[in-house]
DNA sequence: CTGAAAGCGCTTACAG
DNA sequence: CTGAAAGCGCTTACAG
């Protein structure tokens, strides 16, 4: 349990001043090649590593990047964490993570700040319009992930937010489930308030408009297994109203819905109803599943959140959104209604022909 | 972009001394209420909070663990990492995140030592015996999440480590498939040098032992959803000498020998085959899955690694191994194959009889 | 290229 | 209970 080495310690068996030593490790410092090496291999032999904190303390970067998480059940959220953590440790940052429990994520972020951190990433949570203001002027960057800023008391306020192109991606999902024969076509929305889930669902609601349909129907998961359980039980509940489609806000809460669907109701997939999810994660490719999806490009997403961070860190704060591309991936869970469109139209319900297309109802 | 705040601006605006500030901020420290009261207003008003970094210069605490992990596809590790996150901002510890590609985690720790951090725990990762005695040298705990010291070159060397009772939940498992006669029994091993799948294995195999079996084949996954399937492929590519019960090292690869055996093979899980796992992951638990497995009790886990650390923070520090009970969760993979006892023995197997109970062929 | 010195924002004996 | 002062381990102008 030796006392703690120091740049004194290294000066000394290199016979250098402490400042020549602090100058070996600092790329770029002006120092001469050989007494670099000299200090390099007393550092060795000691054992020293500059310590980061007083660096940080000094530098006022830390270098140290708050990265603050909801619930990690979402497979999603671990993907994200994996690929963050690996893209900003090539950058020379490190992430210090907090799980929040709630959504609000205001009294961890209070703590984060004591930290100096030099950035926050907020995935899955978000944060009162105070805090975010608060930040802003501290100078720390501030990125929703997957999540765009709710609007506050004073109105949309800035945050700059990486997110996919949930609009177009619900609007994909529409027009393949139109294309498909689908026409009762049912939206299991995540958390109300979550940007993600209401713009999946305006896209959706946009290429259905764009065939003269409406929602059929529509449930809220709250991002939750259990929850999207129960939701699918009652849109599913009546066999009269039951929808020929279900479209979750991601694919967590479709997989929910898978299970419900076949081990509950007994109902096949994609037989007797489609089902798609959003996000793409590992298991919706697993034979099992099989499902049908909008792939969230999490290196793009990462890369966005880390260029944000970067160009903003130690410059001025300006609230940017980025959204990426997503694209529909087609597996199994989808099936082609040829009965639907032989079928007599029922009545009351008018089948999409070309002289109908822009005839929006809603 | 206001200026720093700091504990000069707090004593101006409260007339006192920047020390009486740095009291008002320190639990336990002497200060008169009222003046503690007057200084937190100030504070309050200006936004002002300690700094962290600072603190951490003069205490030699950073009141920062470091978590090493290797990838997160494994489910079984974000819930670790949850758990483990929100145990330490309980005690005021915050987790810095380092996500090791390979599994010797060396080049990452050195890293993470200069953030000076008060503890690592290390999921699924190993390091070098050289870098544990610096750990330890240095005063900093180490332990080991759900795996055990490798054996170095000077032999089992002291670090600290929690885990499961391997040993136990791998017997248990093998019991149960003797029990539900079972007779040909693979093992579909994870990391060849990983304890706890050796431990596992080991376990499985007295209980086989103990009835007179031996290990019917065996495989190795690597803890990898794509090795496991090439895995099961050539445990079953012989309908000859098909196993009649597949135990996976864990609940990853146990779901992937599931997806395989189903989705590739035709096989049905339980008729054909009965399939084990091991951690009891939320999937687990997924109808389409319906996994018998080991719990691991993440809680326990978790706990005792708080435990651990927090008792080795500032004090000596003494490796200590703590292994948690674990147990058996049945569901729907495992079926009594009464048809096996019923058969005639083939050549060259021996069925169990009491008198076999303790002929121990290995 | 190098060293002496100031200082980052705190905590903590030490006096009073 | 309170303040002045030293110091945690560095970085970085400033001279030389």
């Amino acid at each position: 349990m030796k006392a703690k080495l120091t740049a004194h310690d290294v000066a000394r068996l290199a016979h250098v001043s402490q400042s020549a030593v602090s100058r070996a490790f600092t790329p770029g410092a002006s120092v001469a090649p050989e007494t670099r090496e000299r200090i390099h291999a007393a550092a060795r032999k000691l054992g020293y590593r500059p310590n980061a904190i007083a660096r940080s303390l000094i530098t006022r970067r830390s270098r140290i990047i708050g990265l603050v998480m909801g619930c990690l059940e979402n497979q999603f959220y671990p993907l994200v964490i994996e690929r963050l953590c690996q893209a900003l440790q090539q950058d020379g940052y490190h992430v210090l993570l907090f799980i929040s429990p709630t959504v609000d994520a205001d009294d961890v972020l209070a703590d984060i700040l004591q930290y100096q951190v030099d950035g926050i990433v907020m995935a899955s949570t978000t944060l009162s319009s105070a805090l975010a203001n608060d930040c802003t002027s501290a100078g720390i960057p501030v990125v929703l992930f997957n999540r765009v800023a709710q609007m506050g008391a004073m109105g949309r306020y800035s945050t700059s937010s990486v997110t996919s192109q949930n609009h177009d991606g619900g609007r994909l999902v529409g027009e393949m489930l139109v294309r498909t024969g689908h026409r009762r076509i049912a939206w299991l929305a995540g958390q109300e308030n979550a940007s993600t889930s209401l713009d999946r669902e305006a896209g959706l609601c946009e290429a259905l408009s764009a065939a003269g349909l409406d929602l059929h129907a529509r449930a809220v998961g709250r991002y939750d297994f259990v929850e999207a359980r129960r939701a699918v039980l009652a849109l599913f509940g009546d066999p009269a109203t039951r929808p020929d489609a279900l479209f979750a806000a991601n694919d967590h809460m479709a997989i929910a819905a898978l299970e419900t669907l076949r081990g509950e109701l007994g109902l096949q997939v994609p037989h007797d109803v489609s089902v798609v999810g959003f996000d793409n994660v590992p298991q919706a490719a697993w034979p099992s599943f099989d499902l049908t999806t909008v792939q969230q490009d999490v290196d793009r997403m990462v890369d966005a959140t880390r260029t944000l961070l970067l160009e903003q860190i130690g410059g001025q704060i300006l609230a940017r959104s980025v959204a990426v591309p997503c694209v529909l991936v087609e597996r199994g869970t989808v099936r082609v209604r040829e009965s639907q469109r032989a079928a007599a139209p029922r009545a009351g319900r008018r089948l999409p022909r070309p002289e109908n297309k822009r005839n929006k109802t809603r």
